[in-house]
DNA sequence: TGGTCGTGAGAGAACGTTCGCTCAGCGGAG
DNA sequence: CTCCGCTGAGCGAACGTTCTCTCACGACCA
């Protein structure tokens, strides 16, 4: 295959007209073109298959269309969610999103953000905890292009879209304390994280509130998984017996702190009730379906991506952070408002991979 | 913030040199250039905080070292891991991905497909089962841009990279058989798929094999969704009451096939067992833990690229398609060997989003 | 008939690189 | 002393656009 691509001089060369001419109808706006060459030209550009060349453009304009996306990790798939609603809303004002996945490692996070300015994107969502940290990353971006974080960004001068996790914490545990449950326990994502820490907090106050006593025997850091709730809620349980309800920090995990509690012999919500947040696809589905805080994931990601835009036209916007509220979405885990598995309700569309 | 680029001639003049040498010293490879007037140039360079432009580089080189990934749709958690997978490819080669996610209303495909090109990325990694049957993407694809696709594509002459999903369907329904299942049931992804269809006949062949019955009334069709699942289950019970086993074509759906079971007061496995696929980060959490047909899919995407990169090298590839190797994972869902909940494992490290 | 104006088209420059050449200077061999 | 070849550096062009101006040409009005 030969797969050459054709240029405005080849497509204007063959229409009689320059290539300026050409331009303007091709990919300008309104302008003054007699209708007849323009004709004329659209043909030829149609005959020789142009496609125009987005790059040479961007270089003329400063402009590339295109906007970073780094990423935590897409292991997550309260990420993946948010990619959808950034994906989206970018698509919609043309622009194209070039994603980044830091991975665990920590040590690269700068050349990564370093191979995104370079590239010259537009701005960049930075929706990974690990650079809450990272002061070098965030001079980077403080100093070369615009950027809306999902996360804390030292320094400041960055945007923040997010929601309220203080909140989160405290309206799970809210719920199994107005449940009647004395010894509430909590699953954590790892404490390094703000977002952790946050719900952590909200957590303790909701004990408060309700008069509960907090201990440190009630708190399991863990990692975001499965297997990590799993021995955390086995930990949990071996240091105060007495437990009766856990308040995990993500859905994912909340599966595994499921498996454990089965495994342990534990009934769910009987003995012990579960409030999660995220609210993925499956939590409704898990036995028992999961009472969980619903964050509004891929509004976030829509959100951070219209403000990144909006920012990078140069408009002013508000400097005080976006927050999307989340909502308790009450199920049977909970041991309240038992509703079983929904019957006919579609529930989110399904994924169609294969 | 003033946030302007410096270009090499800038850089240039500060170190007096033309901006040529700088550019030999600062983006070329082993060059001759006197190590003092290197030096001078490195040091300008890094005071006024110069970084390349790639996109110029692109212009001339013809080259963005850029790969676009159209997806059918990250709601998928499959797609999630394929899209790691290929990322990390990606990068390790000095590439960066820029995703498209198609979702469901099939309008667009083209649209989608054509910004991408117009981008001028390097090649294309199709992950979406909905361009099988389009034709118009094909030719575009065919016609512009080097492209690995992880399902047929019209018209042929687009490597393939996968695996066989008809062993898949046959390893899962096989090892139900011979559990001693006698009434198996299926439930699928939506029939247009290819890979449904083909799991469909590896169910078949299987049950073939066992010496045992094909029914339509044991194949109950999908949307990949833990909804869908469920209702999915509900029918086949109606429709085949002695139903004692089910081959679930996505973990996803699998845990609504779980939670529908449970609704119907059957018990996982003794009274039906469960095989699904996919192998998620989740599946030996669910309770019972999910005997499951694990797909290599980070390898998949990292393959994928990888081909897709010699492609756009110019390298000869092989022509046939490069076929991953499947494995059954046997936990307690399927009645035989029954695992349980891992205890030690750490399993796959969790995400860390928030 | 001459001036003005609007319309359509093109010329030139610029965007920031890379690439292929040329060229000055210099040391060493003949 | 001449010639060669090597080294280090710069020059010009090119990549494919967009943008700003200028210009040719009629038509229209006075």
């Amino acid at each position: 295959m030969p797969r050459r691509y054709v240029s405005l001089k080849e497509v204007a060369a063959r229409a009689g007209v320059s290539f300026q001419t050409a331009s303007k109808v091709l990919n300008g706006g309104e302008v003054r073109v007699a209708a007849e060459t323009a004709e004329r030209i659209e043909s030829a550009a149609r005959e020789l298959g142009y496609s125009p060349n987005t790059v040479a453009r961007s270089l003329v304009q400063r402009t590339t269309y295109t906007i970073g996306l780094v990423a935590g990790s897409f292991a997550d798939p309260a990420l993946a969610e948010l990619l959808i609603g950034a994906e989206s809303a970018a698509r919609e004002q043309g622009h194209a999103v070039l994603v980044s996945n830091l991975g665990g490692s920590g040590e690269g996070n700068v050349d990564v953000v370093r191979t995104l300015v370079e590239r010259r994107v537009d701005g960049i969502v930075a929706a990974a905890p690990q650079l809450e940290e990272d002061t070098e990353v965030a001079e980077l971006l403080r100093r070369y292009v615009p950027c809306v974080s999902l996360h804390h960004v030292p320094g400041g001068g960055v945007p923040l879209v997010g929601s309220n996790h203080r909140d989160v914490g405290r309206m799970a545990t809210a719920h199994l304390a107005a449940a009647g449950r004395r010894h509430i326990g909590t699953v954590t994502g790892p404490y390094r994280r703000r977002v952790v820490r946050s719900r952590l907090r909200g957590y303790e106050d909701a004990l408060r509130d309700g008069g509960l006593e907090a201990s440190e025997d009630l708190v399991a850091e863990s990692d975001w998984s499965p297997a990590g709730g799993a021995a955390a809620i086995r930990l949990l349980l071996e240091r105060e017996p007495r437990l009766d309800a856990v308040f995990v920090q993500s859905d994912l995990m909340a599966v595994g702190v499921l498996a454990g509690l089965s495994a342990a012999g534990r009934t769910v919500p009987t003995e012990v009730a579960v409030v999660s947040c995220d609210d993925l696809a499956f939590a409704a589905y898990l036995n028992p379906p999961l009472t969980t805080v619903r964050l509004p994931l891929a509004e976030t990601g829509a959100r951070a991506v219209e403000l990144l835009l909006q920012l990078t036209r140069g408009e002013e916007v508000d400097p005080a952070p976006v927050i999307l509220p989340a909502e308790l979405v009450v199920r049977a885990s909970c041991g309240l408002g038992a509703r079983d598995v929904p019957t006919t309700a579609p529930g989110r569309p399904g994924a169609d991979h294969h």
